[in-house]
DNA sequence: TATTGTTATACTCTATAACTATA
DNA sequence: TATAGTTATAGAGTATAACAATA
């Protein structure tokens, strides 16, 4: 028994093909599905915020866009009241950002509803299926930083 | 010991937040990374017509994009010869969707070459982590579907 | 009147390049 | 001369709405 090779070789290329096609499904519908006023990647940048990450340029690394994706992520975060800039006074041409307590707040609110397309998603999954989206989504990360 | 359900719960928000995270930047760097002439999902469309998938609205479904979008993607790849249309003689509304020799021949090379980023990333995978990507697949294409 | 497909239009997101200021 | 950040511009991709042809 077992699989030829050539077919082991097709898997995979039919399986890099399902999996890019599922990653940007699940991007364009949680876009498209979230509806609690503060988009996903907004959202996503202020968990980063309060893990650590305290640049633009960190912060842009992290979620992998360019500094003026995330300066515009910045700037709207910033006018909803989220975040705050200030100048770093050892180097003033970085800035750093801070959460402010309406951005804590936030944070705080998406853990207790939970009332997220995706959220809402995963809560119906099996153990078995949520561990493999866990170990799925540490490799993805991985391959994606790479 | 055990998790106490909250945390639970902020694992869940967590690891939604991270899989989003990871999909986006999946989907982004796989159109930037690809080399080929033929952009990914000019490729999906064709695993989809070879599968199967007949009709402009067929594709549309399983790519989940618009019928529009899939009207653009079609058109490119009957530009490039690789599928062809024609009248369905049974409704003429209708559209079928065929692999040209080209078309075929395409799909053949990019199996044989397995020359994509995504599969040269999924050959440095552990079996355990491969197959974890298979399951997540099959999970993250039932809730992109649903 | 409903359905298949296409065309027209507008919008969102993203990156690269140019610019400002600090070092 | 190099770096952090911002602003300006342009390109890719998407969807909704309007339209044409057929049922």
């Amino acid at each position: 028994m077992g699989v030829p090779s050539a077919s082991q070789g097709s898997e995979l290329v039919e399986l890099a093909n399902d999996l890019r096609l599922a990653c940007q499904i699940i991007s364009r519908r949680v876009r498209f599905e979230s509806t609690s006023g503060i988009p996903p990647h907004q959202i996503s940048v202020l968990f980063a915020v309060r893990r650590g990450a305290q640049t633009p340029t960190t912060l842009a690394e992290r979620e992998r866009v360019s500094t003026p994706a995330m300066t515009r992520t910045l700037n709207s975060l910033e006018a909803e009241g989220l975040v705050s800039r200030s100048r770093n006074a050892e180097d003033s041409r970085s800035v750093l950002i801070t959460l402010t307590g309406r951005g804590q707040a936030v944070i705080d609110g998406v853990y207790a509803s939970r009332d997220t397309w995706m959220v809402r998603h995963l809560e119906g999954l099996s153990g078995e299926d949520l561990e493999a989206l866990r170990r799925a989504t540490g490799v993805l990360s991985r391959i994606g930083q790479a």
